[in-house]
DNA sequence: TTTT
DNA sequence: TTTT
């Protein structure tokens, strides 16, 4: 079975923070995803997601995350269900993120001011930092400057593309 | 923006299929996706996924994919709301597939037997056939036959791996 | 940043096990993942994928799968470079699994017969069982069996779907 | 069979845009994706992963992203090969992107300043627009201002979550 | 010959 | 020198 989500939008509001009994800490926020189309009148749309995450990674986003900031995530959709207080019975469908990713916080928005109104941490390069994530994974050798620039390859500004119509699909 | 969804599940029941006013035909159909992870009673728990598919993918798919047919979709996490009947709002999250891949038809699953009562399409290769998609993407010239064992690549069984545990992060 | 990959396509041959010095367990295959459209002949083509899986995942998965086993993974990109023995430098793009899913054992697809030659493991349930996986993610309350079917969801079967070809964008 | 790659990164030069002989746009670029983790010596590297990109995407990522922008992609891994100028089969693995998002020009980057030399379009909004994508998908009715704040709905923040560490797999 |  |  696969379950595999990746979305990249803006905050509805700031991240709320709780506490499980036993202290694990849980964020839960929501994300504003813009569509890629526009509807029949023309205008964008946006689905707005709602999306749970857990222990360090809810902590530091709680931290960092502000109404308006672009966040990228990855996780899985789950659905679970309760009974409210008038007895029935409610049915949730949304994302547990195991990992997410600052693209943007308000301040770089605002081109580098401060928000005003208390202390807004500051981070010495704003964007794209990792604080997300669990545990690593596993990774093998890798290069720090690899090339591509060789011989008849597409990449390469060398020798013309090899490309002929017969390529394309359509 | 990014929305980006991948599942793979089980069909909980037949696909239904509608059509709107406007004659386009909407199949509706939840996918059972098996967690990872057993939960505190050492169960393994699933998700039920709410997914809509729209147009000639709809009708393939309901011709094609029966209860408890394993299957893989691409697509999109989508959020809307209606007022129901009692005059509430009802929040809805749920999927919509551009895309679905039949991983195993309940024929293939039951060895080969048809599942009697009223006719069943039988393919003649049952798994893993192309479906869905309704444009298909671009391409440009592709291999048959790449061969990968060539020098001390690490997909070759030439020669041995070039590993050593500085390349793993634990 | 993010880079997130899945993938369902059949093993061109059986996996491959080595150890590291350190006695880490990998696992290299090739997954043969057929494109969604065909090409200007009307054939279609497949892409020839590299992957890489490390540690307990590597093990299980070079017990169960085995040549032409349809297998689904999650994972990332990797690019690395090393240089050959005739001292230039190759570049490598491949993709590292964090996760596995078997969706389909040969056993399976022969309708269970034995593969004859030595000893196959055949697993009571042999489809879809979960053997990849590091760590499990975080969850919180789930339901078995929900239901859906309430009121005027368009997943119900009560009232019909209140749809009209305003809502597509086509 | 599923082949699904969702990418954010930075551009490591600007766009290449080329025509084929029929015509067709096409850009490549190469994308340096950091990794979630760090090496054995304290250091994140990257993944530098080469994308292609077709027709009407490619002129419009083309005009707008530069060297250092961040850009969000989606697509799938392609494999290839063809024969170099020396006699020798060559094979490729890249990813084929059907869609992007700007996430971040220099210009934002720099706070909105010129990027000097020759005009540099400016968008009124720089961030996060929609330029890729070829055809847009379907969808049905959607909400504009959902709330979520209702009953004990764990998004709202009337009741207190209904937590406990039975939810945890941990 | 790689981004920040 | 590839899967079905």
């Amino acid at each position: 079975m696969i379950n595999n989500v990746v979305l990249v939008g803006r905050l509805t509001k700031d991240v709320e923070l709780r506490y499980t009994p036993q202290n694990q800490a849980v964020a839960t926020f929501t994300l504003a995803v813009n569509r890629q189309f526009k509807n029949a009148n023309g205008e964008r749309e946006a689905d707005f997601i709602n999306v749970v995450i857990w222990r360090q990674s809810a902590e530091n986003l709680a931290n960092w995350a502000k109404k308006g900031a672009l966040l990228g995530i990855t996780g899985r959709i789950q659905t679970r269900n309760y009974e409210n207080t008038q007895g029935q019975r409610v049915y949730v469908t949304e994302v547990v993120a195991d990992n997410f990713q600052m693209l943007e916080s308000r301040a770089a928005r605002d081109g580098g001011g401060q928000t005003g109104g208390g202390y807004t941490p500051t981070p010495s390069q704003p964007n794209t930092s990792n604080f997300g994530g669990n545990q690593p994974s596993q990774t093998q050798s890798s290069a720090s400057t690899p090339d591509f620039g060789r011989d008849s390859d597409p990449f390469s500004g060398g020798t013309p593309m090899n490309l002929s119509d017969d390529d394309l699909p359509f």
